[in-house]
DNA sequence: AATGAATGAGTATTCATTCAT
DNA sequence: CATGAATGAATACTCATTCAT
């Protein structure tokens, strides 16, 4: 009631409406949401969110880049600064990261990803050039240590990222669509670790 | 160009309508797809496809419920009819099955679950109980043959089946979104049906 | 009460919109008139409209096309196949079209072009194109004929059309202006074809 | 480009928007004009205008008022108080005047009035009553004059003043339409004042 | 006085669905 | 059965206007 129908809150404004949609995206998927809801649920007007992103798909490209880009950098920083054995870096900080993707926001976006990319190329190729490959090339230089150190065999296993990454985006999806059956992506994550690690340092298994 | 597509044969009219609507939902996602466009598509008027569907979101089940049950079907007939080893069955048809999911309707289908899905319980229920349970089921029926057999050994991964499916859901995904940078999706799931049957026959890789 | 809810009459359905476009557009102008009025006056669902115009402005250049094109064409044919003299035609048919004109349809268009024109300069291509060239170029030629025979004294006035036109204009929009004060438009335009006859057979007047 | 316009003159402040509108209107009409844009051109906010003009709507009469009535009160001085013949007069002062006309800003007024006067009965109203009639009356004042004097003969032409002022609104609109396909509107002013005097003063043309 | 962030009513356009023919 | 003309609810986006700062 006594609220004041203004707050001039310039500086946070984006932010907000940013997660607000991404909210609202989680919930009905990028079509079937309204730019109404965002707004509400932001609460802010219609008007004030067009004011900052000028289009609906500029709001989809900033919830992509809000809140993928930061937990991937974060990742791929640990990686290059830390002085961890590849094995490790990969049982430790990799897998706690590759745990949480379900379940995060990101597990949202590869949703919004699948359902409206083949629209939206330009996204894609934003996806790729700043999340994917930058992903992959990580995972890939960690491997290359590990060979050159001689701490993994080199093998098709050592040229392959995309096995690391294989259950994370598995897991998210199968969480996403049967969450009334859920099975244990923990379990399935931590296995793939422990069976590509141990091709990797040549043991029996 | 002008030609309706199909035939006037009454009878085959649904599933002419039905893989029409696979192609379209295949360009531009559900949302995205207007049914004058089914419906020209189909060679037919769009009273007559509303005769067959009552609404859009019936003919989108039906799209689901058409093109991936037979195919599952099969795979699973193979398994209980032949006397395979294990191993054989896994490299062999499997394998076969495998790689040929990705560029096959069963990718789109994939893709409009992801996207629809959270949409439509029921019809999630349904490709649960339908593909989803029926696939894992017969995998694991086919690892548990196999340890009984003492072919394989028992392990975690014995218990996964989840991890065989893994790298063609994501080889889908994968190609759905990134075709312009390809991975080697055949190569991937080789290797990682290699990585298991390796684990489960006890070998040093 | 009685009344189906559906009328079937794709023949007519064009003409009776672009006539209720040209009214709402008379009342209101091209930008203040809402399509959902055009629609209502038209007896007609805002659906139907589009189904029949892509966008307003094709309503809008229809609307230009309908009521203008017709009349002067039916004028330039007269020219054409009568063998009036050229006195005799400026004060019959010529005359008699210039006093109709405000009021008539025309003089909507008029207006519609003066507000909507720099908005849309290839509208104005095309009136100038089938009206404006076609009409001068119509009165050029009865002036020249009137030269060659004698009729008429060759002058800087058998040189420019516009001096017969510019009286109609005129009045079309002193009319449309200030209806409240009004002006013997008939009179105006009368008393100008006056002049340039009595100019052109070089009496005195 | 990005500097404001006008100086920070309180005192100007409201003449220097109404000619940023009138810049403003010439390019876009009423409608399509931004009240964004007007503030912007004037280098002022948005808010500083409000100030001054209480709607979008006040600011357009402004604008009308401050462009035409300065250049006809004028000219009808001119004509009070001097003594010139009425033929020195019209072909003096008067076709000076009528030859600025297209391409002042008194032409982009015509456009705006015809396209929104309909809109405005109030606006036109002022308009009729503090330019149309005056200028009118002046011309009849002018020819009565020639009359009285024996200059001109009295006839139908000498109590129609219209027809001195045709041609300029003519040339107006041509202009403003056709700039692609321009008619040489000095040369018709002349003629149509020829052909008046030429009349009033009972020669032979 | 001056700013520009914030509001919200208003509008063109789309598309699933119906139904007269 | 078959058609496609007709409907109308739904929605992205705009812009004049307000008001906290």
């Amino acid at each position: 009631m006594n609220q004041p129908r203004y707050q001039r809150r310039k500086e946070d404004r984006p932010e907000e409406i940013t997660a607000a949609a991404l909210e609202a995206f989680a919930k009905n998927g990028y079509a079937a949401t309204r730019v109404d809801e965002v707004a509400k649920r932001a609460g802010v007007s219609k008007g004030l969110l067009y004011l900052y992103f000028k289009t609906k798909e500029e709001l989809f490209k900033s919830v992509v880049r809000s809140f993928v880009m930061p937990r991937i950098d974060t990742l791929i920083k640990i990686i290059e600064t830390s002085d961890m054995s590849s094995e490790k870096f990969l049982r430790g900080p990799f897998l706690d990261f590759a745990r949480q993707v379900p379940g995060s926001p990101i597990s949202v976006i590869v949703r919004l990803m699948v359902a409206e990319g083949p629209k939206h190329p330009d996204l894609v190729q934003f996806y790729w050039d700043n999340v994917v490959s930058h992903g992959l090339g990580a995972i890939n230089e960690l491997l290359w240590h590990g060979v050159q150190s001689g701490e993994f065999q080199r093998s098709t296993v050592s040229e392959q990222p995309a096995l690391f990454v294989m259950p994370v985006i598995f897991s998210v999806i199968f969480n996403l669509l049967f969450s009334k059956q859920p099975i244990d992506t923990d379990r399935l994550i931590e296995t793939q670790i422990d069976l590509l690690i141990s091709h990797l340092k040549g043991h029996t298994t």
